[in-house]
DNA sequence: CGCAGATGGTTGCAAGTGCAACTATTACAA
DNA sequence: TTGTAATAGTTGCACTTGCAACCATCTGCG
């Protein structure tokens, strides 16, 4: 269910030919609007930053996600858990991420000395470098594909309403009741 | 760059550590705090809504938004690319889903007796049962996971700015200027 | 006609992904 | 101690994905 555009366009009102008018009730037309906006939004905004990214720094979104968490960390340096709760992706996504950055010389990771089965990803002077090269562009490609579409009194209200909707999300697995 | 959650965190400064103070002008910290909730409030629900598709019903986010596309269009029928360009995902990529999907028995692919380079994908009356069957569970699963956190007033606000950001980052490839 | 170029789809390939099972280490209770 | 349970990461596996190269078909100009 994506593709927005056309404001017009009642998405729901569209389904009821096969749901049957209880579609209604299951989702309110609003709401069916906005989450096609949300999905398509998204789509459409990280397969542009995604592909632009790829092409000036040679890494990939997720990369420079997992870059900016160990740049903006104490020390550079992260827990494999933390690391992957905070970029959202995986432990078994995280550990293969990290192979390739390490690969890169871009990233290590060493064992914590206090507890053996902790391991802490660090950012390498290298990692740094390819960081702070990337940046700059990918910021303002962020500004411009994302930012400059709404007022910045927008921005802050469409902050508020995007947190409520993470928080409501929170549980990481199953809730644990 | 993601994680929301505490909202006097402000990810911008964090990094001006690593970029310099030139940080806040690459990308204003307000649109810093939207975008890593974007990416939150999209990873979080859709991973949630996902898990729970699958378990209920079987079929992928993917899926479902394909079948959705098919049941609203004309004839339950769509062209190929058409339906890739709804469905947010590549050619190939629904070259294969439809293959998936076929093999459910919930879709028929047919060339086109006018254009014979054309194929149109159909949903098959057992595809319109899957359908239905799963449609009322992932409905009010978004009504819930996505439309209860919001007021109804928001929610059209929301949409409006969602779109607003779609637009902007219409472009299927390359502008063609 | 007939052939160059555009258009619609599919396939080879080389990743990336999550889940579940597994190993290693630590915590703690008897 | 020792044995069981919890925790941190990694690996096997099966599945998706997109890009680029590739066929097939159509279009239109000479």
């Amino acid at each position: 269910m994506a593709t927005a555009e056309q404001p017009q366009n009642a998405p729901l009102d569209d389904l009821s030919k096969i749901l049957g008018s209880d579609a209604h009730a299951l989702l309110n037309p609003a709401v069916a609007r906005a989450w096609i906006a949300f999905l398509t939004a998204y789509g459409r905004v990280t397969r542009a930053l995604s592909s632009e990214l790829m092409d000036t720094s040679g890494m990939s979104l997720a990369d420079f996600d997992v870059l900016a968490q160990l740049a903006r960390a104490e020390g550079y340096a992260l827990r494999m858990t933390e690391l992957a709760d905070a970029a959202l992706i995986s432990k078994s996504g995280l550990t293969r991420r990290i192979d390739r950055l390490a690969v890169n010389g871009w990233v290590t990771r060493r064992r914590c000395t206090e507890d053996g089965r902790v391991h802490w990803a660090t950012l390498t002077p290298l990692g740094v470098k390819a960081f702070r090269a990337a940046a700059p562009g990918h910021l303002r490609a962020v500004a411009e594909r994302f930012g400059a579409s709404l007022p910045a009194s927008e921005m802050d209200r469409l902050t508020r309403d995007l947190i409520k909707i993470a928080q409501k999300n929170k549980e990481r697995t199953r809730e644990a009741v």
